[in-house]
DNA sequence: CTGAAAGCGCTAACAA
DNA sequence: TTGTTAGCGCTTTCAG
């Protein structure tokens, strides 16, 4: 089956065309220092004769090969999918070829991975990373780097607006008269966890309204359990979990304990994934663009990529959020008797 | 923010190690034929230089860059991403890179996209192909292919056993007194829907019931609604959706119209994606081990790619289904007044 | 506007 | 076991 099929090089089609190689070569990458005449033969006989260029030798004289990696923390969160099909198709529209792959959670992998691509691959996108700041920066040397949902000074990065979302979050839960709401932290070395906490903590401070945090969990619909019986225990009449998967395992873990949500207690997502409107309440949650997340990272590194105004910033980008109200908040329950 | 850094070359550390550039090479591809001693050097004054081979050269050479494709015919759809999941997972480990691709559902932009990569990656799992057998077949011939959800003569390929799935299908609703089932066809040109279709009907004609077409459908859950006016209209008291997206819209439009699941009419769809257990009611689907289809995939392909044992063959394999019971199927309903 | 020729970094004969 | 020497296919000075 199948066997590498050798292929025309510009050898033989400068040969067939009678010209030379450097010809036939300006042909294809600078059109307009040759002859229309002599530029048209040369294609002609390059279709006829089925040449394509070899992407591999190509990239070896200029470094770059059109090709940019995404990185993603933990490809078995569904919220990614939505991310990696915004960079995919943004990628392809400029003809760049995407590499995915997948972190699993661990630093140490996420390290070693870049590391392995740097030199065959033109940027990173990396998404989530869990790297320490230093690792990054050190990466953004080696290769343009686009931080998605990560911020840091200096590197480019595109995020949602959480400060201003978390506020939304809260003041939603304040006008439904909670007092005391329990954030399910994500992952330690989680960009995210960690802003989502400190937006949730000051927008609560300003409402005078409690805000507690425990955790962390593995933001998987597995951990819910735990992460709800820590949520009661903790005496929350509402509960932002860190992510939506978290957050039903959650609404699963009190329907169990027969818990009613909204009546006992309030619960509260991240993301908006596609079950969020499907579950049992449907979830509250806070959502976003999160393909125009994707599309936006890739643009910004192509731009880093092959510059084409030669402005030489990190653009930190910040896309609004939407708070998506549904069935898994309500009025604050009465204080318990 | 950061320049593509030149980086060492063999020629560096051959300086620097006093030796040949042949024997560093040979130090890092076929460490058995140079001294371990001077291997040993070699290794320790590239490591100090921060030597890393370039992957351009290389595959300049062999033609091959340890990396394959994976083009899935659409993004969208939940459903591939444990497929992709499955495939990334297993590419990783054998330190080959993965590329993403979406088709859009277009055989035109599959095609375009797969001759663009041809040359730059040592070959293609093809998930859920919508090109015709000739293409296939003529692509196979440049690189090797492994297609997924889809069998073709001569071709390897991975999917699930849907004969055996389908006819659970209509045996589980058969036992529960259906005698009308219609099946939601998904996209024209996709094999598993001619698949499931086929497999469906011989099972409902062993089993002495009827069942109906009606079709295609995209299959979205924007979809459900014209697919579950056109059941009820059809006729129907069990419906089967071509996959779980537009089982879930079906469900939508049937609460909407106050057609009640599954005691008026039962619903099943294919692939279990996660939401399948979160929606009301849930829905009852054959699924199978997603991710296995992906790493099987895969690894047929680097068979093919980096053979060890020379076997010439062209795997065909078919994974087990599941048919998971839930909420959405139930006793027939008695003929309607 | 076009051609000749020198490499990009690496591997693979072929010699030594 | 190691070194020498051609290239892989393409781009890019530098002449013409």
């Amino acid at each position: 089956m199948s066997t590498p099929v050798p292929g025309p090089t510009i050898y033989d089609v400068a040969a067939a065309a009678g010209v030379a190689t450097s010809t036939v070569s300006r042909a294809f990458s600078n059109p307009t220092r040759v002859n229309a005449t002599t530029r048209e033969r040369v294609l002609a006989v390059a279709t006829e004769l089925g040449y394509r260029p070899n992407p591999h030798a190509r990239a070896l004289l200029s470094g770059r090969n059109h090709t940019i990696a995404m990185v993603v923390s933990d490809i078995t969160n569904p919220h990614y999918f939505e991310l990696i099909r915004g960079a995919e198709m943004r990628a392809r529209a400029s003809e760049y070829t995407l590499v995915l792959v997948n972190a699993e959670e661990s630093p140490r992998v996420e390290y070693e991975q870049i590391q392995r691509l740097a030199s065959s691959v033109d940027g990173f996108v990396l998404a989530a990373s869990r790297l320490p700041d230093e690792n990054l920066r050190q990466i953004a040397v080696q290769r343009p780097v686009v931080l998605m949902s990560r911020e840091l000074a200096g590197l480019s990065s595109v995020v949602l607006d959480h400060v201003q979302g978390c506020r939304q979050v809260v003041e939603h839960l304040a006008s439904l008269g909670h007092q005391d709401v329990v954030y399910l932290a994500g992952p330690r070395n989680s960009w995210m966890a960690a802003t989502r906490w400190s937006a949730l903590r000051s927008a609560a401070e300003a409402l005078g309204i409690r805000a507690t945090r425990i955790g962390p969990f593995t933001p998987r619909v597995s951990q819910g359990g735990a992460a709800a019986d820590g949520a009661l225990h903790a005496g929350a009449t509402a509960i932002v979990a860190h992510n939506d998967l978290l957050a039903i395992g959650v609404l699963r873990r009190l329907a169990q304990r027969a818990v009613r949500v909204p009546d006992d207690v309030s619960v509260v997502g991240f993301d908006n994934i596609f079950a969020a409107d499907l579950c049992t309440p449907t979830l509250t949650t806070l959502g976003g663009a999160h393909a125009d997340l994707g599309r936006s990272a890739v643009e910004i590194l192509l731009e880093a990529v092959a510059p084409v105004r030669t402005k030489e910033s990190a653009p930190q980008v910040v896309l609004p959020t939407e708070l998506v109200l549904r069935g898994s908040t309500g009025p604050a329950a009465r204080p318990a008797v």
